[in-house]
DNA sequence: AATGAATGAGAATTCATTCAT
DNA sequence: GATGAATGAATTCTCATTCAT
């Protein structure tokens, strides 16, 4: 579970540049946080529980950081940048765009089975710092609707589309689906899945690209 | 904004039946109780709040519920009720499954837009009593999927969906499509539209009309 | 050492009035910051130690005073109408202007001697609170500068004084022959003395005396 | 706002003899510390805040003292000393030692204007370091009271007075004069006043004077 | 000499809950 | 039924001081 930074010019709280101790520290700061948000939400997590896991003193944690909510913005925007690099590699081998998005899916099911903080940290983002919360979802949003878009210029998809309100609304089924099928799915013995039930998978699949195909016939778009 | 309890037998903390003074004060905590976590989230409610804003003191909170849990789960289901009233009622006019599902958003968006509780609280939920956040969107997807299952009896909408995923997907759907368009608009002056931009509506039925609607005739496309 | 009030209509931090309970629990809280900050300074008490002082707990303190600043606030108007008592009975008994001043200092050092607090407390208050420092250093000389206004106009001190001016200056006089004579004196057996020693009063009211006497001869000036 | 030092055997913390390099190191963390204290009163300073403005590192700070109550008591004496040479230098050119000690407040004044530090500084001290805060004043006393003794021995001024007692008041007399008409004084555009307003010091002048004038004998004053 | 990361005790403050009236 | 004073554990944040580099 490494943090690979979107932000190079990592810095203290004061904006000081950090010596390599210091960036070494602050990375486990950041770790033990994605970890403690993700088991207890972000009102149970404390700036101790994030310390101890970090293993190192609680004055330290304001060396990095101003404020548990600014270790958890920064988490958000750490998760996003992973998990849209995570959607896109997924992306990377589809043959048309219809394909495309039942993979950029898998992509996002895969890492927000590998990283439930994910969900429990954005969902709670909204009271803590929804300008971030906002932030997060547009940014993944655009990616969608840039992919869409091209789509529809391409004559892939349906011309019709509203790619706007269409990514938002895929956006939106996708966290649900995560949640039900990931989160929420328990095994006989009680263990989260490892990775989403293909079935549904294929059920998603196959709901989004019936939206999304083009209108039949001879002549398609418009 | 009135409490309709789908729980007749109200009863105070200790079980005891309530007597009609009662039952009035238990009613307005309840409001009280929308009404403050709805804008303040949960974390920064306080029963404090809630009393005041209810005008009881302090104390008589405990008299009707056991604890600030408590009285979050009592307002979620009473929601829950009520969002699934008012989309039972939009639906009730339409004339073929499809145009129900439009007609069941629309509901869905009015009520959010009049309660932007639902959304806040629900979401919240999540950390705070995950039992009663699954509740919440089980009894929802329930409806939706059994709409589904009779409606593909019926032939309206295609055979090969997975009802069950559709139904999350659409849940999903429809939560973020609020949350984006109801409670993070705004208008020239900073109010939030008092219903959801027809357009998007729009989009939205068009994208679960296509989603849905049965594979044309002789020859299924693809 | 009884608090009393200047303040009759006793009510806690929230505003509200307060039961009896409460006004007894207020005063407690009262006397216990009076000694703690008489003892430790306003930085090295705390809330923790005013309240374990005064037998109650933690969060108690908090029904009463928004912070340790408002309680010191609280705290520094009371004594300054106690101490404002204190002198003019004191200077009650006078047949003239001048043995008025005196008795009047003898009245401030009693209070000083007998309520440490009065000095350690208000000379502590200039960063803490300038403004009740302010309030309290003028509520004092305006009484003075009246009296010395009123001497003046009967011609019992000399006419040329700038009244305002003389008036800081005793306040300056009083306060430091205070604290040396008072404070920092100490008997054989390293205790505070119970009262100011007369030759020092003597010797501060004779300088008094002279500075204010109207000019000699025949026939007072103006 | 150079510091000359009493103490020009400058040492650091440690006791060893300083280096060029170390010396001036050591006079930018007084000087910051004065800028600092007089800034924001002792408790509000803090020692990053010094080693900020003095623009070295936190951890330098320690070479040179040995906590920050150390290098408060350097700074008190550093200013208790150019506060006399400031004051006697102002009474260099008195013709009679009643025209001194208007002199000599008005160079108290003068320097307090130019480093109000020397107030806020001084009158924290009582808890901070009460034994710096008594060297202080005891010293200024003392000058004042080694004149008063002479010109009594002169005749200059009254031979009944308690020379001591009267230095003690003056001492506090200068004290509030130099708070209330030069630290709180403000003109109209909120700016405080460069030096003491001449009436104010004439004012002062003439009370000192009244108080300190020989007995008529036939026909004294004025 | 200088640096700055790390420490951890201690401070103020909040608030769900209890209970005597 | 209703009241509101009291509780105290828990939380966030500060900062003087230490010490390895």
């Amino acid at each position: 579970m490494t943090i690979h930074a979107d932000t190079p010019p990592v810095s203290s709280a004061t904006g000081r540049p950090l010596t390599k101790r210091g960036q070494e520290t602050r990375r486990r700061l950041l770790e033990a946080a994605e970890q403690v948000f993700a088991d207890l939400g972000y009102h149970e997590a404390s700036i101790v529980k994030i310390t101890e896991h970090a293993g190192v003193a609680l004055g330290t944690f304001y060396l990095y950081f101003d404020s548990k909510q600014s270790i958890f913005e920064a988490l958000v925007i750490d998760l996003n940048s992973r998990v849209r690099h995570s959607m896109s590699e997924a992306m990377a081998g589809a043959t048309n765009r219809i394909e495309a998005e039942g993979l950029g899916f898998e992509g996002f099911f895969r890492f927000t089975a590998e990283h439930p903080a994910l969900y429990r940290v954005v969902r709670e983002a909204e009271f803590v710092s929804p300008a971030t919360l906002k932030l997060h979802y547009e940014r993944i949003v655009d990616g969608y609707r840039a992919g869409l878009d091209a789509a529809q210029r391409d004559g892939e998809i349906a011309a019709e589309l509203d790619t706007e309100v269409v990514a938002w609304a895929l956006m939106g089924a996708g966290e649900l689906i995560g949640m039900r099928y990931l989160l929420w799915e328990r095994d006989a013995e009680g263990r989260p899945p490892a990775k989403i039930d293909p079935a549904v998978l294929a059920g998603m699949s196959g709901f989004i690209a019936r939206a999304l195909r083009p209108d039949t016939t001879e002549g398609t778009d418009r």
